[in-house]
DNA sequence: CTTTATTTGTCCGTATGTATG
DNA sequence: ACATACATACGGACAAATAAA
């Protein structure tokens, strides 16, 4: 008896690889879970909430971003956002 | 004779301490006005009155909101505003 | 119903200073 | 010297939600 439940609170913060850039472990995991279908087509994808996840600075980010638009797995709009595009 | 009346507008501007960022010393002043009553419960926090009553930009005023949504102190909905929360 | 104003959300570009590899 | 990265800070633009006229 006596019997509980312990809310644990787990953050689960990525583990960097200090060889490379963190910009491109970063690009990988959204690759990834663009691919897996995790983050389906038209999925925001917002600076501030990647800052928070991965807990990296804004500058490291937009590395990010600018390398996935290149490669056109999203479509940024000002104003509204950088989404998961349409393949 | 000829007496008369000066208008003096002073404008109160917050004085900064150099070594510590702006958003934590404004975040500190917000708390201590909702913990005075000053800023009652539902009391909105708008972010361009704050820009102005502290002559900052914008970005620096939201690193504030952020802060204290977090500790729960404010609630914030889009097109409506910022209100001292309940406790 | 339409228009306007207010307010927040997001992005863009830039800049300074610090620190590390 | 250079690239990476963090933290702070400014100012601007456009989008979307809400409320008021």
């Amino acid at each position: 008896m006596f019997g509980y439940t312990v809310m644990r609170t787990v953050t689960q913060v990525m583990e960097f690889d200090p060889t490379r850039p963190k910009w491109t472990q970063i690009a990988d995991v959204i690759r990834q879970r663009i691919a897996s279908g995790e983050y389906p087509v038209n999925r925001l994808i917002s600076e501030t909430q990647l800052e928070q996840e991965f807990g990296v600075a804004r500058g490291t980010v937009r590395k990010v971003k600018t390398a996935l638009q290149e490669e056109g797995l999203i479509v940024t709009t000002r104003g509204m956002g950088s989404f998961v595009a349409k393949r």
